[in-house]
DNA sequence: TAGTGATTTCAGAAATTTCTGAAATCACAG
DNA sequence: CTGTGATTTCAGAAATTTCTGAAATCACTA
């Protein structure tokens, strides 16, 4: 591997990260370096400041385009291809998150809504039946806030983010008014 | 494997699912054995129900107790330990979520603001530090967002997620409340 | 203290994942 | 078309992870 150390540090950590995660340490430790290098770099350069191999450079490319999560670049007079991420660190973020949800949590739906439309033929599969709705449900409700927030532009997510908890104490508030609004009194017992 | 077909199912895509983001594939099959089961199961029944060996059991077992993810259980007259999960599932996304911030998350931050410490000897390592700077600035957002509303009962959170972006909706009806407040004019350009 | 059965440990086996080098393919220039 | 250099593919090698059975440990009883 030769790298600054400083880069070194943070793409060994990021491969290790990676690879907890389910992703390969290599593809993960290649978006790292792309993700802190000032410019787009060719596969060369990548199998250079790794030490591993070309072919393995090529393929773990491939799979991080699969994920959307590389940018081609070109150099005029050269017809290589060079490789960077994008600079947002959100959009980044969301391209994560958009894939595994469709990779990975989606599928994770339709087959529990398909275990659910069978019959139980047992009543262990009728008490297995009532966990898995539970699971479905949970998921479906963060799937639909996922997707709900996922519209907002990151300013204003950033903004819902940094309120966090705060913002109940504003829906309290707002149960309150609309209390009032329909010409009733405010309910004493709906404590804040 | 020996379980109904819709319990095996359920067991095989949690399996395949837990490998796709770092579980050990039996690790995740036994707590999707655990989640659906009528009562709590012993070591030997869970080696039979998913055909491995004994000691793979206890030593996947020791592993989820490690993340506080299964319970104990005795029978009388039985010194043998059975093994549950919680059974509400709020509080096992929970669990999960803590238990990967402080092994994954948390140790990212540190390393970050290690590196962020060091005096950049180049300007590649200059330009990689404000990279990581920013990533940096990302995660910390997304765990103080998280340790605020991890504080939330179940059901407010629940009705915060079922909010979703509409939120926002009601954070510009603030502002507008503020700025009234504060004996301004409404700003008609701030639309909602 | 010895005996019994449950549980854990751990060295090596098995399975899976990752990686490589050689060959094939591709894209373009002359 | 032919040559050149970049890129991809893929069968097998290497590395890593997971799993097992035998032995050790543990907890409890008689």
């Amino acid at each position: 591997m030769n790298l600054a150390p400083l880069v070194q540090s943070f793409v060994l950590h990021f491969g290790e990260m990676g690879s907890r995660w389910g992703i390969n340490r290599t593809v993960s430790q290649i978006y790292a370096l792309l993700y802190v290098s000032p410019q787009p770099l060719c596969a060369e350069e990548i199998a250079d400041a790794l030490g591993i191999s070309r072919s393995n450079v090529s393929m773990s490319l491939r799979e991080l385009q699969t994920w959307n999560l590389v940018l081609l670049r070109h150099r005029p007079d050269d017809r290589r291809d060079f490789f960077t991420t994008p600079d947002d660190v959100w959009l980044i973020l969301r391209t994560l998150a958009e894939e595994r949800k469709k990779r990975e949590v989606d599928p994770t739906l339709s087959v529990l809504r398909e275990i659910l439309m069978q019959r139980p033929a047992s009543e262990a599969e009728r008490h297995a039946q009532e966990r898995m709705s539970e699971m479905h449900a949970l998921i479906e409700q963060l799937t639909h806030w996922y997707d709900d927030v996922k519209q907002l532009e990151t300013e204003r997510l950033a903004t819902l983010l940094s309120l966090g908890a705060k913002v109940t104490k504003l829906l309290e508030a707002k149960d309150r008014v609309i209390s009032l609004g329909r010409g009733r009194r405010p309910n004493p017992a709906n404590k804040s």
